[in-house]
RNA sequence: GGGCGGAUGGCGGAAUGGCAGACGCGCAAGGCUUAGGACCUUGUGGGGCAACCCGUGGAGGUUCAAAUCCUCUUCCGCCCACCA
């Protein structure tokens, strides 16, 4: 009655792994296919999304392996982070005990659920087999001048005693654990991703294949800005203040000029002033206030007049200097101009100060210029240049190029981009991450490891008690070393890299890991990357992405790849919800996967899971839905037990046209409609009746989505070989073709009949069996067709 | 403020510009059964006895024909954001 998933699934699991279904080896002789997944963080336990991601690429992997593509699919653990060294203190262990009991239960699950890995090319990031090439890596980047030392202020988390990325912060604290983010000076590794900026930039255009808001956010993040450097200069000393604006356009409307509080000429102006000290104290609180707060928008911008004045290039007119928080230090020179009639944020600054504006453009609508005391709000449209000297009468747009050109010939301005992308700090305070190789001598300075002594190894017995920073510090042996180039004594950096890091090129480590010479190994990178298929969650949108590819174009350059970008397809998967909601600890709406399994069986999950939604989508659970998976898993098993001897000719078209559309769909990942074409059949079974053959195409179908249930449901229609060793089918066109065809009759395009014709018919015999039709010359009435539009076999419209 | 998506029955969702609502859930009726929350069959957008009419967030438009294309608009989601 109910199929026995239980022993099913078990008896399948041990098989595939006793006959090493899908380990694979590089066959250059035939056509390879890279699936991969993101590689989970290993919690203990898989969750929804696990299921779900993991559910799409297994299926895939699955249907190309019986399309014959030697399929690389593998699996393995982003496991360095936090959340260990939380749990080690909370549960008296240590990092690497927890976190390897972690992978064990994880890797079970995994398992439990069916996966097609190749699990012999496993890699966990903790292992120092894994992070020596980290270190190697590093030193690479830092041989090159890609990796370097400065001291910034940096975003400090209080709670979990380390930095954040800018990435990081979210809404104003930690990204992990929510904790209002400060603002901290420290010595700090980057690496220097912005040398790469234009070529992350102008790659994104060969990702045809890559969802476009990917490409929009990472294009956006990367924030490549054309605008012109405009040199005002002090009236005091006739010194340069570069400012940066992308609305050269506007520069005769620029009425004051406002600094960065942190730019350190504002101290130089304001020294002696009356308002120095009030100023200092802005900076004061500036400075220490973290970047969030700084930024949220409900708070008022704050600033000063510094009583220094700077001269406007284009119109030797005497602007006053402002300084205010509204400026950003870190983006353009650190200054701008200020134009209150066609920026917002000048507008409202300049209406709160007093200070004076000037309309420079017209809106094309507008005859009269309107005064600057009429506007309620800055103009940033499109219009006409008035009180801009030569310029006037000329487009906006048309204007923007001919100042900057203009400037430029002048010397009073440089054509210049600005960008976004900034250097990635990836230096953290903790201690369960890979030790960046470097060591502090006094006499040479900063030294890194020589490979040769790769791994530097986490120490085993670090003390782990939760209080003051990260424990490596506290291991003397691990901290005193003699320096490799002098022999005298020296000191370990003690940082650990962000574990971004370790992402940055697993996909890479799994076509060779187990090689101990490099990396990975060429050739057999050469031969399975790039990835083919790349499947995850939308949150990586940017940074994993981004630093991928990043990695990537630095092999292309060490020249250990012969590719500019790792990922050829990406899957963004939705999140799976619960009444609405993201599936969460807090909101108490988790639904366990491992549960779901003990009751319907992976296979069932599986179907529920791919059937409820598109993959890009978000997925709302539904209890009764995995019900109607279960139940139509246990229809099918039924066919078994009334198989006739020979199929209908309805069957058999059924069939194919479902062999035809499954086939389709797994090549677009649109499952649900797969599994629906597949009900259809079963349906059409039920109606008919099925004989063997045709049964057993149903489970080939079937098979990547519910692999136990169909291997078994194959071995028992006689089968000796694993089901996933057959090729895939190919449906046939002459089963397809049909005798008649059912055609819509419409008039004035509005459906009035229905009428069955010969598939073959002709135009004319077509149009006189209409004109024939009760119901349509009912609706013709004595009105004369005034023309036939004919959509063979499938519609005819008559308009009257 | 910028960018990208959405909006279709009671619900999840289908529809190369060509029969809106495939498939499933739910619901209803019937069958089978000692019984069933199992299984099988049938029905199921709304209104109407019916003929028919109305229906894809809203308003226009293009077209023989619009969920689909265009313009405007409302609401929702996600991402980025004092980036000059």
């Amino acid at each position: 009655m109910i199929y026995a998933f239980k022993e099913i699934e078990e008896k399948w699991q041990k098989s595939w792994q006793a006959s090493r279904l899908f380990n694979v080896k590089a066959d250059p002789k035939r056509k390879k296919y890279y699936l991969l997944e993101m590689f989970p963080y290993p919690s203990g336990k898989i969750h929804m999304g696990h299921v779900r991601n993991y559910t799409i690429g297994d299926v895939a992997a699955r249907f190309k392996m019986m399309q014959g593509f030697e399929i690389l699919h593998p699996m393995g653990f982003d496991a360095f982070g936090q959340p260990a060294e939380n749990a080690a203190i909370k549960n008296k262990t240590k990092p690497d005990i927890w976190t390897y009991k972690c992978i064990d239960w994880m890797r079970e699950e995994l398992r439990k659920m069916g996966f097609s890995y190749d699990w012999e090319r496993e890699v966990s990031t903790c292992d120092s087999s894994y992070y020596r090439w980290n270190q190697w890596i590093f030193l690479k980047m830092f041989e090159r001048g890609l990796a370097y030392k400065k001291e910034s202020s940096v975003n400090w988390c209080p709670s979990c005693e380390t930095t954040l990325a800018n990435e990081e912060v979210v809404d104003g604290g930690c990204w992990r654990c929510s904790t209002k983010v400060k603002l901290r000076d420290l010595e700090q590794w980057y690496l220097k991703i912005t040398d790469y900026k234009e070529r992350l930039l102008e790659d994104l255009e060969g990702l045809g294949h890559w969802p476009e808001r990917v490409l929009a956010m990472q294009a956006n993040w990367i924030g490549k800005s054309s605008g012109v450097e405009i040199y005002f200069r002090r009236k005091d000393n006739n010194a340069i203040i570069p400012v940066f604006t992308t609305r050269a356009d506007t520069i005769f409307g620029a009425t004051y000029i406002v600094l960065a509080p942190e730019l350190p000429l504002v101290k130089e102006l304001i020294k002696g002033k009356p308002q120095e000290k009030q100023i200092l104290d802005f900076i004061d609180k500036v400075t220490k206030e973290s970047k969030v707060i700084r930024t949220a928008s409900d708070v008022k911008k704050e600033g000063y007049f510094t009583g220094a004045y700077a001269v406007n290039p284009v119109n030797n007119e005497e602007v006053p200097i402002w300084v205010a928080d509204y400026v950003l230090m870190e983006y353009g020179t650190g200054a701008i101009m200020a134009v209150p009639t066609h920026d917002q944020r000048d507008f409202l600054f300049a209406g709160e100060h007093g200070l004076p504006m000037r309309i420079v453009i017209r809106s094309p609508g507008h005859q009269v210029t309107t005064s600057p005391e009429n506007l309620s709000e800055a103009y940033e449209g499109p219009g006409i240049q008035v009180n801009s000297a030569q310029f006037d009468g000329l487009n906006n747009q048309e204007a923007k190029v001919k100042i900057a050109e203009w400037m430029e010939a002048t010397k009073i301005g440089k054509i210049k981009t600005h960008w976004r992308l900034r250097d990635w700090l990836i230096s953290r305070q903790r201690f369960w991450g890979t030790p960046i190789p470097m060591i502090y001598c006094k006499a040479c300075g900063v030294v890194p490891v020589p490979e040769a002594d790769l791994p530097v190894e986490l120490p085993k017995d670090a003390p782990f008690t939760g209080a003051g920073g990260s424990p490596l510090g506290k291991v003397k042996e691990f901290v005193e070393v003699k320096c490799p180039r002098c022999g005298s004594r020296a000191r370990r950096e003690t940082d650990t890299m962000a574990t971004f890091f370790d992402s940055s090129w697993y996909f890479l480590r799994f076509c060779s890991p187990k090689s101990d010479k490099l990396p990975f190994d060429k050739e057999e990178a050469g031969y399975w990357m790039p990835v083919d298929q790349y499947i995850g969650g939308i949150e990586h949108a940017i940074l994993h992405l981004l630093y991928s590819r990043f990695f990537t174009k630095f092999f292309q350059d060490l020249g250990m790849v012969a590719f500019k970008e790792p990922f050829k397809r990406l899957l963004t998967q939705g999140m799976v919800l619960k009444d609405g909601e993201v599936m969460s600890k807090s909101r108490g709406n988790i639904v366990d996967p491992d549960s779901i399994i003990k009751k319907y069986g992976a296979d069932t999950l599986r179907l529920f899971i791919l059937f409820a939604a598109p993959p890009e989508t978000e997925l709302e659970w539904d209890d009764r839905g995995i019900e109607g998976a279960f139940k139509f898993l246990n229809r099918v098993w039924r066919i078994q037990e009334n198989l006739m001897p020979a199929a209908s000719p309805e069957v058999v078209r059924v069939l194919h046209k479902t062999i035809k559309k499954v086939t389709e769909d797994f090549q677009d990942f649109k499952f649900n409609t797969a599994i629906a074409s597949l009900m259809e059949l079963t349906n059409a079974i039920y109606q008919s009746g099925a004989d063997k053959e045709v049964f057993a195409k149903l489970i080939i179908l079937l098979s990547p989505i519910a692999p136990h249930f169909c291997e078994e449901l194959w071995q028992i229609l006689g089968n000796k070989e694993s089901i996933f060793m057959t090729r895939w089918l190919e449906h046939e066109e002459r089963f397809l073709i049909e005798e008649t065809v059912a055609v819509v009759i419409q008039v004035n395009g509005k459906v009035r009949s229905k009428i069955e014709v010969p598939a073959d018919i002709s135009e004319d015999k077509l149009k006189e069996l209409v004109l024939a039709d009760e119901k349509t010359r009912a609706w013709l009435k004595d009105s004369p067709p005034k023309s036939f539009i004919i959509v063979p076999k499938k519609l005819v419209n008559i308009v009257i």
